[in-house]
DNA sequence: CGTGAGCTTGACTTGTTTCAACCAACGTGG
DNA sequence: CCACGTTGGTTGAAACAAGTCAAGCTCACG
């Protein structure tokens, strides 16, 4: 195997500062493997636009690398939950790489610069490697406890608690990946990115933001976000 | 290897009946492994009673064989989220097979006849079978396909909504064990439970069932309840 | 220069919660 | 056997959080 093609690979720095997540061990099976049976794709996509459709039928996983996506659910009459806020080292869904037909759909919200596998070929792969499977079971579990996390939020919090622990969720993450420091960090979002993740309205979401402003605990200009006051944040947040 | 210790792990009939089940999986295991690898304790426990308690170490994997449980998330000031209930034939969490610290609570709705198994055990017998860490996947992925589902459900829909595709849903689960037949199935759930399991207050709930029952879609008595207008009830569920 | 996407604000409506009272069923102990 | 507390359910009135509707603003973009 040459060098070029774990350099090809491994190129994808986010994913790879990332240590928790899947790419990096999917980077792993294409270190030791040939070269042959994991061949990533990379792709540009502008914001704003579908990554990939409900009930779509992909034969490729896709990773994020760089900029911030959505996967969301949409009912027949409108109204959308966005389930999870992907970043870059994020796998849009371990669930695909087993069953190809997308439960949801994905969405970029910047400029994407996402790879992908045939998901065939990490299936492959992993056989090949079995100690990957934990890997795997492992963030699916991750997966199901972020899921199970959104639905206490949606289930039993106010809107000022679940905007405030989103924000705080998306520092953590970010933070995590080496990607926000101090109490600052990009923020891509519009407020109805917000709205269809706390399963509130746009109006409302407007509304709860200007009260954190006026209240001095967030200050944000130019699609970034400053947490001024942390400690206020994480009381209205009632974290743990 | 003796037939009595086949007898033992395969008198769980409720779980033998739900072929998706991890349990059938567990019990295969059972079956080719010696029988000291994988010897499961019988538990029976009165209703209304914790099972495990949330972030509690379990040495130990829970399976419901009869009656019904419920999974919840407890916040400290009380307001609670229920996160599942369990049918006979349901693991706890497949979570708790990887990782010992328990992410909810468990409690018992009716009396609760269960097996446990080390989770050290598990383990060992599934690196023994790797075929088998396919089906964990799996169950794994269904559990987070629920736990999405449950989220869509919280955040996007009103309460006649929310509850009657619980109940729809319930029966569905039911059936697919056969557990249910027609448009009848036991109902041990207090009007609590379903508040915690939608989101709302007991005391709405309580307005919205005897709205559905006024509306003749369905009967509650004695602990089973029938659905006397499934068409009807579908719409309001706005079920696909 | 017009158009559309995004945000803010105010007035009003609605779904859900809160509070409170009350009833029925049930088990328990005197 | 009755008195009693507990658990579960119902109903109505009032309060409140969030939704709806509507207008107006800024800004980026073709």
């Amino acid at each position: 195997m040459q060098l070029s093609d774990v350099g090809a690979v491994t190129s994808c720095d986010a994913c790879l500062a990332y240590e928790l997540n899947l790419c990096r061990a999917i980077v792993q099976v294409a270190k030791v493997s040939s070269a042959a049976v994991l061949q990533p794709s990379e792709r540009t996509i502008p914001a704003r636009r579908l990554i990939c459709r409900e009930r779509e039928l992909l034969e490729v996983v896709p990773i994020i690398c760089q900029g911030w996506a959505a996967s969301a659910v949409t009912l027949p009459d409108g109204r959308r939950q966005i389930l999870s806020f992907l970043l870059p080292g994020d796998i849009v869904s371990t669930a695909v790489i087993f069953d190809p037909v997308s439960p949801c759909s994905v969405e970029s919200i910047t400029e994407v610069h996402y790879r992908t596998f045939k998901h065939t070929e990490v299936k492959a792969a992993l056989l090949k490697h079995p100690g990957l499977f934990d890997r795997i079971l492992k963030v699916c579990m991750d997966e199901k406890a972020r899921a199970d996390h959104l639905a206490v939020d949606l289930g039993r919090r106010a809107a000022d608690e679940r905007i405030s622990r989103l924000i705080l969720n998306l520092l953590e993450r970010l933070a995590q990946r080496g990607l926000a420091r101090d109490h600052l960090m990009d923020f891509p979002l519009r407020q109805h990115h917000i709205a269809d993740a706390t399963g509130l309205t746009v109006v409302h979401v407007s509304k709860v933001l200007s009260e954190f402003r006026r209240a001095g605990l967030i200050e944000i200009n130019d699609r970034s976000l400053t947490i001024s006051d942390i400690a206020g944040l994480r009381r209205i947040a009632n974290l743990a």
